[in-house]
DNA sequence: ACGATCGTTGCAGAGTTTGCAACGCATCGG
DNA sequence: CCGATGCGTTGCAAACTCTGCAACGATCGT
């Protein structure tokens, strides 16, 4: 809508790919030179972007600052983080938040599992939505159309062979994801790991969150980790009834 | 330098604060609604912002996961963070990673301590630069003018008694800190949490960031922390030692 | 049912942004 | 040592984009 504020914009996931300079920016923006000077003179102004020592720009500090309060405002966080954190006491394994909004899933909260074999995911980071157990609660929860919309327009990479693999399997999935109110992944994303997942419920009963447990199958099989599901719902269960009694605003999609 | 981005970017931090509306940020920006409105589009489109159910505007997921990348980038981090978990292991108390940027110091990678007293500190946020044992050293390593440019910016406020009242004391300690190669903060960002830092340098020698071990007054008193100051040293040489080996770019201030 | 509040859209004027060309500066090769 | 090349930077006038207005529609509360 607005071309200069796009261009802008525009920057900042090209900066993301690494450091550029200059001339870098202008090409892959497609603007002149000095076009892309003056933005990047802006988005440094406001400590966007950094200039590094050769002179290449890069991102900049109060963006992380800035995703960081971000961060710290989402209530269904706040609350849930101890119910996380005493989950992952019992179990051991690692413990994931996650939220859906703009056709991504991202993890919001995490605790490392307390076994030396560690699954890599970072908070912030966002997930493979076809696959990841919280992704299919999350989105099993919009409505008819918007759902469909939304698969026919997914990519579906086969990460294994137990992936996903295309907008079909993956409404059917969602189906009975919705049906039994808990999901799985088992082997979709890595081989070798597996997640147990549940729903996080606002007032009106839509989902605003998703908790998993994750863990590799040499720590233990699929099996054992399913017998988890009862406790990883309860404890979905209490986040819900906690985020529901004083819910200032719904997290929903647009 | 660009009127049109500038409008946009102070939305970001403005809606940092807390979600808002469109008549609250078409105010706050000086501007007519219209103009706030399709502003707020153009962000929402690279996802910037989000819309809540209630229509009010928040800051949206691309933000988080761009900040992510941005610090997945730093290979000062990458290098430094095995480090900083064993050091973790061997003394237990927290430890940070802090680096300089534009006039603001922030925390880029922490350990949590292992014992059930922890203190309040998160990845990205700025970090109390007149007082915290990082920043000192970050700061004590600028060239002379722009150093003392920068203590007379800056504000000095009196967290605790021992807090740096001035920019005089600031550039004294400044100085002390220089010399000898380390820094501390007893007591002055919060009465009872003390810190003891070190420097990591470039191939150049210059600081390129710094690590700190703190812990509350009521696990260890500040002299048996101080007698952690070697180890930490030593941790900090060998991250620097890494880091110079096969360093792609300098991250010094412009 | 009515008024108030808020978000949204078309429009024309105003102002900003754009690309060009020229400059300064450093680096590199002859 | 000097010219050539590449980079970032600046003034300028034309062009296009953005701005604020006013009017509309929807939603909410009384």
């Amino acid at each position: 809508m607005s071309q200069t504020v796009d261009r802008a914009l525009s920057i900042l996931p090209l900066l993301a790919e690494g450091p550029a300079d200059l001339g870098r920016v202008a090409d892959r923006l497609g603007v002149h030179k000095s076009t892309a000077l003056r933005l990047l003179r802006t988005l440094h102004e406001h400590g966007f972007v950094y200039r590094q020592a050769d002179q290449r720009y890069r991102l900049g500090a109060r963006l992380i600052s800035l995703a960081q309060e971000a961060m710290e405002n989402l209530d269904v966080r706040e609350i849930a983080h101890p119910h996380l954190v005493r989950l992952n006491e019992q179990v051991g394994h690692t413990v994931h938040l996650a939220v859906h909004e703009e056709d991504e899933v991202l993890y919001i909260d995490k605790v490392d599992s307390r076994y030396p074999v560690r699954m890599y995911s970072r908070i912030g980071k966002p997930v493979a939505i076809t696959v990841a157990a919280v992704a299919k609660l999350l989105l099993a929860d919009l409505p008819e159309n918007e759902l469909r919309a939304v698969a026919e327009k997914l990519d579906y990479p086969l990460y294994t062979a137990r992936s996903t693999p295309n907008a079909e399997g993956f409404l059917k999935e969602l189906a009975k994801v919705r049906e039994q109110g808990w999901a799985t992944d088992l082997g979709g994303h890595e081989e070798s790991i597996n997640c147990v997942a549940a729903p996080i419920r606002g007032a009106d009963g839509r989902v605003v969150a998703a908790m998993s447990v994750s863990a590799p199958n040499v720590v233990v099989t699929a099996d054992e980790l399913l017998t988890l599901l009862p406790l990883v719902r309860r404890t979905a269960d209490a986040i819900s009834g906690e985020y529901s009694g004083r819910t200032p605003v719904k997290e929903v999609t647009a």
